[in-house]
DNA sequence: CCTTGAACCTCTAGCGGCTAGAGGGAGTAG
DNA sequence: CTACTCCCTCTAGCCGCTAGAGGTTCAAGG
């Protein structure tokens, strides 16, 4: 199987620069060339290539997928460190739910008024106005 | 009342290298300066920063809160526009809590499984085939 | 074999929303 | 007057790409 930089892109759905980009941080390895310059890529390219959009829709950092990458290697090694990369990412996402949470019923609020003039808004008013926020913290 | 930006970043809780960036893209307005070039700020940009933090806080982003700041400024207008902005940002809100949720159930079902080795790790597994998923679509 | 036209190459710059650091001047308390 | 903190401008960097310029290579059709 081989594979121009524009195949392996239709494959994964990562885009042409943005593969670019992932060799250029070393995320993945420098493929070999055509005479002419152009990149060739074969099946361990577009597994790992795969296994990185999968985790970055999954929503992992860069840095985190550098370390998921190198476990996935060494299949014999322990994986109790990537149960500590994914309990750490969902302890964010945990986080960030909660926060956009209290963040919608906020919104919510604001928009509990009809449309009047500006002196009469709740959204207007409510932003010139911490006090009136339904959660101290959002 | 006379504030330096030190003491206007006490105020709102506004980094000062924030607060210059503000003034950068026209989002504050430029103030007075003492005799030795230092700004000088009162009442008005007070308020009117609290604003801004107040609406990052809540997730707007620099456009929407120029178009907001606009809108508070003229107190017999209209604010049917405002309530736009904010549906338009609750929606965002609202699709970005969807999304997150099913990625928190995707991280939660691939820590169901004993640290062993990589081999059997279903986080490794799971990254590297999509199939395993919980939702074909995160 | 030749032409076309899409796809590829490298390089630089830009996005949002700040943040950090260098190298210097201003303000203020003792 | 000194010491010290705060302030100034300017440039560069963060993340994770994305866009564009200007040029080269590839593959299919004639």
């Amino acid at each position: 199987m081989v594979l121009s930089i524009g195949d392996l892109s239709r494959r994964t759905g990562v885009k042409v620069p943005t593969i670019r980009y992932y060799e250029s941080i070393g995320l993945l390895p420098a493929p070999a060339r055509s005479d002419g310059g152009q990149r060739r890529y074969g099946r361990a390219h577009l597994e790992r290539l795969g296994f990185v959009r999968h985790a970055r829709d999954l929503g992992f950092e860069i840095e985190a997928i550098r370390e998921l990458l190198a476990m996935a290697e060494d299949r014999e090694g322990a994986c109790g460190e990537a149960h500590a990369i994914t309990r750490a990412h969902l302890a964010d996402v945990e986080d960030r739910i909660a926060r956009l949470s209290a963040l919608r019923d906020e919104l919510r609020a604001m928009l509990a008024c009809d449309n009047g003039t500006v002196a009469q808004c709740r959204i207007i008013e409510v932003l010139a106005d911490h006090e009136q926020c339904l959660h101290e913290r959002h």
